[in-house]
DNA sequence: TGGTTTTTGTTGCCAACGCAACATACTTAC
DNA sequence: GTAAGTATGTTGCGTTGGCAACAAAAACCA
């Protein structure tokens, strides 16, 4: 699939991490890792596909998205480098997905199979409970992480999801000012507003003094208190 | 904290799966498992809370709600007997929670302080091995409702919330008649909608002969067609 | 039993915001 | 360069659905 030679950094890596390059080397053998080159706009998984690899964003950006039928898209979760995707199928593989995961920008995604091998194989090494330790890490993270999500959605105004989204980046950089992995058409499919109103609610806010923004930087100029909002 | 004598049914829970009896009290007194009663109304943990257990509904109902400030409620989740929660934590036990856990029904909560055990000890026994598979098959099935969950709240109009979230119950109870544990207001705290207006709409979606209901019986009268919605 | 609380239903009002349509800026390609 | 495509901003209009306030029914309890 890919063409022209790309290196994976595997160290970096959460999925592996604490494991040596000896130790990786043997997991992807041994559960036929395959890495794949999507280019952007493709679709790694359609909503209705089964679902039979864990998948590891190795480059680019991948989005899990529900689409309706007028293909207006939801999108549920931004991936970048170093995310898993498609392990809430590690219990039920096989099963169907709900939803879709589409190719926001060209990515190298790792592909495991991992079948019934994960639960079935006699894992006494070190390097395998390394691995299961890092898989149920990353399993609760991306759920913390869809509660965030669901903290967004929650919220009735407008204004308040864009504050709470604004607030959830400000502390996942560490800083009230911050670059955000969207555009406004994307960041509008993720909070699921229209467009024109996100863009007038952003105006708005502007004037009031409680943003400031350019392109896809923006700057939190308020103090915690709104946010029950 | 148990007044009456409750006897937990400890093979039926998911976590214990595939263990009997004597590895899951084994697993119980190597982790200092214990079981708590919490009255209806009661908080298990409140947003900002420190989370240090991983705990298992036994018995009654929890849900897992973030409130604003007004104490307004949307219900993120509702766990019945042999739910998990709080499992978000176990990459990052200590962590302070985001959303609370309220008591929806007098409960039993087998309270299991997980810390980094888990990780850390030497599973070689197959009770632990197990016990892993588990739980990463309890932290992918809630992934996976996380998801759902997702799903309804990015419907843009109310009856396609309600229609998305009927079609999430007949699925799971594999019928197009089925009974939802919440009531009128609990319901529209998971829809994040107003109560009023969740009468109203159901009301039209029956005189349109789209559902039928009565209490907390539902019935779905249309086939799959509408759900683009 | 009757009184109190809780749950459910009903309705008028109105504003937030989705929608559509268009204007303007920016980006890419040739 | 210019043309085509894409992202962003602006605005008028109209509907959905939130809100409040009340009515009715059901559940609870003393």
């Amino acid at each position: 699939m890919a063409v022209k030679m790309y290196t994976p950094n595997y160290l970096e890596i959460p999925l592996f991490q604490g494991l040596d390059m000896e130790e990786i080397n043997e997991v992807l053998q041994k559960f036929h890792g395959l890495i794949k080159h999507f280019p952007k706009s493709d679709y790694i998984y359609l909503a209705g596909d089964c679902v039979e690899n864990l998948c590891v964003v190795l480059e680019g950006t991948v989005q899990m998205i529900k689409e309706d039928i007028w293909g207006e898209k939801a999108i549920i979760a931004n991936l970048g480098a170093g995310s898993v995707f498609a392990e809430n199928f590690l219990g039920r593989l096989g099963d169907r997905s709900v939803v879709s995961y589409f190719v926001a920008s060209d990515s190298e995604v790792l592909m495991l199979p991992l079948g019934r091998m994960l639960f079935d194989s006699n894992t006494n090494s070190k390097a395998s409970q390394r691995l299961m330790c890092n898989i149920v890490s990353i399993l609760a993270d991306n759920n913390t992480r869809l509660i965030e999500k669901t903290e967004i959605l929650c919220k009735k105004t407008l204004r308040s999801k864009i504050l709470a989204y604004m607030e959830q980046e400000a502390r996942n950089n560490g800083s009230r000012s911050f670059t955000i992995p969207f555009n406004r058409t994307d960041l509008a499919n993720y909070l699921d507003a229209d467009r024109s109103a996100l863009t007038r609610e952003l105006a708005r806010m502007r004037e009031e003094g409680l943003i400031d923004y350019r392109k896809n930087t923006f700057e939190l100029k308020v103090k915690e208190h709104n946010e029950g909002l």
